[in-house]
DNA sequence: TTAGATGCAAATAGTTTGCATTTGT
DNA sequence: ACAAATGCAAACTATTTGCATCTAA
């Protein structure tokens, strides 16, 4: 229950949606944390804030925001249950080490020059990407690497 | 059951497992299919070129060939499988319309630059990657836009 | 020959739904 | 005031696991 609402809360306002007091919690642990977290993760964060918040409350919200594009489900690691992501600014990359599944973030992209060539050329409207590079970290890449995790 | 092994299949034998006939029409089905494949699509196209096939196998599959990086589960739509889009020769790229779901595909991207930037700076080394671009495609930003699908 | 993989069916997550009640606007 | 959202618990799916058997190398 955030005392001020983010940006995210108020498009869910326009979008013609109750800010109830479930949802206003939802969105303030994704936006807490630092943009990945499971399902499993989330609802224990929120029964933290508030154990009279149902499951299902969390789920419904969850597709919520979804449906507004406010957040993504994405697979860090080879995990079967996804990872919300928040999508702030139609930004969020990152660099996957397909060894340790280490997730290392970065925020430049230079994707606006394609995003309006494919606007043009395939007759879409772009409103956001996601670009993830997958490779080997630091410690996987090095000489003596071993079985490691972040 | 393929007569020709694909590059992918001979990656297994690298890694030192074995080329059953539960994997190896896995891997054909979904190198056959246009690379997005939910695990219920895949279970059934499995099913349906060999029924002797279990369901645990296609998973076990799937499972082995995510840790291969021969392929890699995404979210196409709000849904809450994963859709399993193989990763050839690290370019995969969709727009994916947050209407109707429709996914657009496209080949050409210039990432080398970044990547080799990101290489500098972060420390890691890339192989692959996966760009994803949202918004709405030619129906959906129609005047008269209804909901669709594909 | 034998470690690794399989198919089956049962067990276990993980998510959704129906419904009476509560709440935001 | 009242449509929309909630919490609960039961219903559903989807995925995983244990184990005896089979098979690729």
């Amino acid at each position: 229950m955030p005392e001020i609402l983010s940006q995210r809360a108020l498009r869910l306002r326009e979008g013609g949606h109750k800010l109830t007091h479930a949802r206003l919690t939802v969105l303030d642990v994704l936006e807490k944390s630092d943009g990945h977290l499971t399902s499993a993760g989330l609802l224990e964060k929120v029964t933290a804030a508030d154990p009279t918040i149902g499951r299902a409350s969390v789920f419904r919200a969850l597709d919520l925001f979804t449906r507004l594009s406010l957040v993504r489900p994405t697979y860090i690691d080879s995990s079967v249950t996804p990872s919300y992501v928040l999508l702030p600014d139609g930004h969020h990359h990152h660099v996957i080490c397909t060894n340790c599944g280490r997730v290392i973030e970065f925020a430049d992209c230079d994707l606006t020059a394609l995003a309006s060539e494919l606007e043009t050329r395939l007759g879409v409207k772009i409103h956001g990407h996601l670009l993830e590079f997958y490779g080997l970290c630091g410690n996987c890449s090095a000489p003596d690497a071993k079985i490691e995790e972040s």
